[in-house]
DNA sequence: TTCAGAAAGTAAACACTGTTCACTAACAAT
DNA sequence: ATTGTTAGTGAACAGTGTTTACTTTCTGAA
């Protein structure tokens, strides 16, 4: 895909254009939006301020760019359980606890996700682009998911897939803001941390698909 | 509480300092912390920037004590409902509710008072001091209501309180900061927005709920 | 191969930001 | 009346994102 439209001058710009973005990233990743400020990044790459302008028109465009890619990455390490041919609660409850682990993962991205707001946050729900989105994309997986729930008579018959993805995803969005924002969350009292939250992961999951579930009785 | 400590001179000082936290609490409401800038308040008020330091050792400090009263608004609210007697379901159902129409009508307040890191968001979980602060006293106010769900069966048995508080209160936090980050939540096709706002905070909230219920029969 | 034009890169400046410092003016208490 | 604390200020420091004018470098066509 992509292939021959590449003019030498054009693979060069390329290579510099990710070679800015990965710079960027790492400052990112490690410090956040505000740790990442366009001269450090210029000093990194030895350019001057204002060639990265060349290449970005913004500094905010250019973390949109680390963000979309992020999200990419949520959207692949959901497949990959998505896709599993493992029974439905099992699948559902390990899609939901991927999605915060790779959040966790990358606490600054993710905050940064949804922290900017009007055009730096990306489409949202239903509006023109939102389904090409890699956000509308992990939303379409997640609302197929719980169709799947609601035809198999996991899920309550009652139950909206739409409405029932926002939700869930609201729900999951919570936790991953919260282990974003406070680096010891949840900080149960003085255990090992990782192995809490790990816990912690399983229970909210659980707990989120248990509020659709259907009782036959 | 607090009556006659005050000299002149103190009172006249805690009237200035309340005309800064007034001033800039218009500003922060409308344009959030990025918009507030000292030097706009400093201008508002009619004083130099530097004025503003004899009062508030940072603008980090002043931000968080914006937050603090804004806690404190949470607070009084999910009190209100909390301490009906109403049935428990409807009560609990009606906390969390409330809880993410106050989020919702402040939004950068909320947004803020989990945003920043280390110390300006304040003591979290069993840290000493939080038990004090407002979000401390919010979060017992949640474990109260989901152990008296247990006690009288309406929870299952097996719950953790304060496990499961943690859970809910992430599920909520979800829902306010999703609310508080994007205007349009959840954008439901086009009708009238408020409306399938309301409609989907009870939606979320019922669901919410029900991940704890205990099913007899 | 030459030459016009586009693109790459830069130094310097603009308009901001939070914050500090040295200083003056006012007021309180001895 | 004098001392010392406090209120308040203008100017500066060290940052920030961004723009402008300018030079250099490279590319594509005559």
């Amino acid at each position: 895909m992509t292939v021959a439209t590449s003019s030498p001058a054009e693979r060069r710009r390329n290579k510099i254009r990710a070679r800015i973005l990965s710079a960027a990233e790492s400052v990112f990743a490690r410090e956040g939006a505000e740790g990442l400020s366009i001269r450090r990044l210029a000093e990194n790459i030895d350019y001057s301020p204002a060639a990265i302008y060349k290449y970005f028109s913004s500094k905010d465009e250019l973390v949109d760019e680390l963000k979309e890619t992020f999200f990419e990455l949520i959207l692949e390490n959901v497949h990959l359980i998505a896709d599993r041919s493992a029974p439905f609660a099992e699948r559902a409850r390990e899609c939901l606890a991927t999605y915060i682990r790779v959040a966790a993962d990358k606490p600054y991205h993710y905050a940064a996700a949804f922290a900017g707001e009007s055009v730096s946050t990306g489409p949202v729900d239903n509006e023109p682009g939102f389904e090409e989105s890699k956000k509308g994309q992990a939303f379409n997986v997640l609302r197929n998911m719980i169709a799947e729930g609601v035809e198999i008579g996991a899920f309550r018959a009652e139950i909206d897939p739409s409405l029932a993805a926002k939700s869930v995803w609201a729900s999951m969005h919570g936790l991953a803001m919260m282990i974003a924002h406070i680096p010891t969350y949840p900080a149960l009292k003085s255990g090992q941390p990782a192995m809490a939250r790990e816990a912690f992961i399983e229970f909210h999951a659980d707990q989120v698909i248990r509020g659709m579930e259907a009782h036959h009785g």
